[in-house]
RNA sequence: UAAGUAGAAUAAAUGAUCGCGGCUGCACAGACGAAAGGGUGCAGGUGAGGAAAGUCCGGGCUUCACAGGGCAGGAUGCCGGAUAACGUCCGGUGGAGGCGACUCCAAGGCCAGUGCAACAGAAAAGAAACCGCAGAACUGCCGCAGGCAGUACUGUAAGGGUGGAAUGGCAGUGUAAGAGACUACCGCUGGGCUGGUAACAGAACAGGCUGUGUAAACCCCAUCCGAAGCAAGACCAAGUAGAAAGCAAUAGAUUUGCCCGAUCUGCUUUCAGGUAGGUCGCUUGAAAUUGCCGGUAACGGUAAUUCUAGAUAGAUGAUCAUUCACGACAUAACCCGGCUUAUCGUUCUGCUUAGUUU
């Protein structure tokens, strides 16, 4: 991914789920928080009541799929966090791609205008 | 053809575009970092399973411990073989089930000791009489002989009833009634014989033979087992903190260059240590495929060929098109050998039983 890298230390997704904003709907929720760079972080987390192993690696890369198609549009300069729920585990790519979509723009962290042309 | 039984294979396919982790090659930068190490782009090739799962056994590997022996604890438990090893596998023996192919079995020892056997039943263990059967005695009634009823006593394990289990089974002789008391057959026990490496099997002989079950009850016997695990462990190594030597003591460092003032006790080198971070361990192995040889088989030997994930918050996904049986279970994390459990389906082979046709 062009302008983004994981998350990967336990402290950061602490530090985010602490003091960053949330959102959710049916499939997901979202934390946000700045991070003072200029690159994005993406952290995804699936804890073992959405699935077995299978499951929640498939969520895993259904999400991380759905951002990199999109990360042209998402401001910079943010950590933000996806937690699976657990209706999250039956659904395929475009179910996760609109929720994704959907909690992005209740967080205005991506351009309104691309959102637009796609609605 | 139908039903069954044993085993094996497979685990949607093809193409296009975008994307991800190793590897190899080339190019670029040498702008990241104290160092160790790393970055970017392009191309090529490669990238999860039959169970990768559960973590239930066994082994390799690593570190620690260890003269030798014993106790405790755990595991295994018919015999022989295979194997690095096993609780696994193969071939047998015995038992249970099935018409059969075939399947199943924790299958050592209650003549070392201790315990338990609820309910029912007379009785479930140092020892048995509830009913029944039989005997002689006494009492009563009827009476020619004798019979019937009751009472306590004695004999009796045939029969009834209880139970998962009741003192070998069944038939006969025998007897007052009975009883291995005696007899035949079966079973049991015993020491030999024959066959087999053995478990065990077989035929004969001898003994009238013994009151049971339970060891997935304690236990006894035999065999095996040191502990923890790749977050094992090895190496490099900021910072912090430690030791030694040297320099400085009207000194040095910080405070923008200088002065004053303020604050602090330092600076350099070496050694030890090993946190953050990094590298290795990390995939060439009890390896795979094919052929030949040995073995009933598990398996072993041998020759040729091949290299087949190695991530470290953790790589396989998305979209489109076509086809079909419309896709189950389930994602490597040091590596092997097993076991167990989950699973949509499809295909093939051997065998059995029944039916039909020739």
């Amino acid at each position: 991914m062009v302008f983004s890298e994981s998350l990967k230390k336990n402290s950061d997704f602490q530090n985010v789920y602490r003091k960053g904003k949330s959102y959710a709907n049916k499939y997901l929720v979202m934390y946000v928080l700045e991070n003072n760079t200029n690159r994005n972080r993406l952290g995804i987390s699936a804890s073992k009541k959405v699935g077995n192993s299978v499951v929640r690696h498939r969520f895993a890369r259904l999400v991380r799929e759905s951002y990199r198609l999109h990360e042209n549009i998402f401001n910079s300069g943010l950590d933000i966090v996806v937690v699976a729920r657990k209706s999250a585990a039956f659904v395929g790519y475009a179910e996760i791609e609109s929720a994704l979509l959907h909690l992005s723009k209740l967080h205005h962290i991506i351009k309104i205008y691309f959102y637009d042309e796609e609605n």
